[in-house]
DNA sequence: CCCATATTTCTATATTTATCGAATTATTGG
DNA sequence: CCAATAATTCGATAAATATAGAAATATGGG
């Protein structure tokens, strides 16, 4: 994953009505959620609801499908996976965060020098 | 976790340059970088990137120490930790997600309903 | 004490992001 | 085909964020 890519997805779960609406959809699984229901849920209008959804699918955090007259977002659990990766790699000295840098003495850098 | 704390983090490393320093202080290490030579390596103006570090600082991802006349920056790993551990809870379905998302079947939720 | 260094704070401006009503585009039921 | 529903796109502001030079604030060497 390439810096640019992992500052999208940051910046598209930055945000209160955004990352509210990334949880629903996570929690939602694979069944997915349309558009208006999660405007109504999170209590903004369509419209803003609509920009939000458009970044996390720009950022690739959410797909859409057509049913009907709804289209349904679902998390892409894998984008989702992507980003953990690089955050693992890049941002928490290249092991598991939270197994090997909570009070642990496994880090590949010394704590103190 | 507070939802607005995960969100300041979030929002601290979705931008370029402060996704760049807290990279380098990540391996860094405890020794940590002074300001002036993170503005260098990254190719800023001091006083951008104090009001970089200010922000990362804010959302308690990096620490400050003075040492004679610079002031030295360092990763927060316990912060970092904690906005893994709100990502992995909130939104990876509730396990580590990269290993039970990522093309498992021990999610929590159906893939498919 | 004075000067050079390191950094931050201030100030102004530019850019990006967020909000939301109105208009527009699909889709379906009748 | 038409009316109703569901979303998105448009357009106009409003608000937040980023940039960077200039001024101000510490620190330490001589």
């Amino acid at each position: 994953m390439q810096p640019d890519h992992a500052i999208r997805a940051l910046a598209a779960l930055a945000q209160e009505h955004r990352l509210a609406a990334f949880r629903l959809l996570v929690k939602a699984g694979a069944q997915g959620i349309p558009a208006g229901v999660l405007a109504d849920r999170i209590g903004v209008p369509a419209s803003s609801m609509s920009f939000h959804l458009a970044q996390l699918a720009h950022a690739g955090l959410v797909t859409q499908r057509r049913a009907s007259r709804s289209i349904i977002y679902s998390a892409d659990y894998d984008a989702m996976n992507a980003l953990m990766g690089y955050l693992t790699e890049n941002c928490c000295g290249g092991e598991d965060c939270s197994v090997a840098l909570s009070g642990s003495d496994s880090c590949k850098e010394p704590m103190i020098r």
